[in-house]
DNA sequence: GGGCAGGTGTAAT
DNA sequence: ATTACACCTGCC
């Protein structure tokens, strides 16, 4: 269990979310888990702790800010910091940074801010005050859109492992080496380009032509990312939709995860098994009519709300047993 | 071995 | 405007 901050952000919780696919856990040795993961031209380091989250590597202030913006926290100010950044230690390595929860940059209202109040903002409303205790300090992440639009591309009909093992490969296949054995995640020149093979070798299956086409649009300049960033949500969600492999739950994930539209909410099947228990007494809701509900009822937060359900689905609500065939009449 | 996994496109009403 | 179905692949 973690210690978490007043204003907590809870790194397990929001990294393992399923909105990134880049991160992997390991152990410590004594100083708990380490979350390792390559974000944009760096490896990362992470950890959390009693005193907040740890940057270990890079240990530089330009890795602590970009690290911190991912996280959607705010770096502590050197004077804050004492320590922690900035000073070699007698041994000339320097400290670990700690990042402190803080304003998330984007589209959000100048109030409240910090994960904290946002949840206690959702808590106004019955069920989430149930379901946040369980799932505190689930944040948003601030991630390169493009990465985002190709990942949850790989992301329809397919589950975690296999899109994290997707993901990898394409970076390996066909991104630029950060270290030793780590690779950025592939431009969309690089994938455009890639022959059918270096696809097929990474397992995209039927989802390889929608990345290929998703990458040309994208290196031709006819689906401007940039542009993306700054369309309102309707048109970015109606640009998204124009690209082969993008849907109505792949759009919103891109707008949610990619572009900072927090009142999407993308309805998986995990979110879906959520509201239709805790909404709606356990009868089945069709897709569209949760979404539509959830946008009207969490507002500005309905991206945060959704991350709570989804990770109490997770944690709390998995099918119980591999089928259950007899059902009383 | 059939079904399913963080859906979408297409063809059929 | 809705509904059914196939689909790569790995895993149970």
């Amino acid at each position: 269990m973690w210690t978490l901050e007043p204003a907590g952000l809870d790194l397990r919780r929001t990294l393992d979310s399923g909105q990134a696919f880049r991160w992997r856990w390991e152990d410590g040795h004594g100083c708990g888990p380490i979350a390792t993961g390559i974000v944009g031209r760096h490896r990362f380091r992470v950890a959390q702790d009693r005193d907040g989250i740890r940057l270990l590597a890079p240990a530089t202030a330009e890795a602590r800010d970009a690290i911190a913006r991912y996280l959607g926290l705010r770096p502590r100010s050197d004077a804050q910091l004492g320590r922690l950044v900035g000073a070699p230690t007698i041994t000339g390595r320097r400290a670990p940074a700690v990042l402190c929860d803080g304003m998330r940059p984007g589209p959000l209202p100048a109030s409240p801010t910090g994960l904290a109040r946002i949840e206690a903002t959702l808590a106004a409303d019955r069920v989430l005050a149930r379901v946040i205790p369980h799932t505190r300090g689930t944040g948003l992440l601030i991630q390169d859109p493009w990465e985002v639009l190709i990942s949850f591309i790989v992301s329809q009909n397919n589950n975690i492992p296999k899109i994290s093992r997707s993901i990898d490969a394409l970076a390996r296949a066909l991104g630029d080496r950060v270290d030793e054995n780590g690779y950025a995640f592939p431009s969309a020149e690089r994938l455009a380009g890639a022959p059918a093979g270096i696809l097929r070798a990474c397992h995209l299956g039927y989802r390889a032509p929608y990345v290929r086409a998703a990458a040309r649009l994208a290196a031709s300049g006819r689906l401007d990312l940039a542009a993306l960033r700054r369309m309102p949500e309707q048109e970015a969600r109606d640009t998204l939709h124009a690209v082969p492999g993008i849907g109505d739950k792949v759009a919103d994930c891109i707008l949610l995860f990619g572009l900072g539209h927090t009142t999407t909410f993308p309805v998986d099947v995990w979110v879906r098994r959520a509201m239709e228990r805790l909404y709606f007494k356990g009868r089945p809701r069709p897709i569209c009519d949760i979404r539509v509900f959830a946008r009207a009822r969490f507002g500005p937060f309905a991206g945060y709300a959704q991350q709570h359900l989804f990770a109490y689905a997770r944690e709390h609500l998995r099918p119980r047993g591999p089928h259950i065939s007899a059902r009383p009449q």
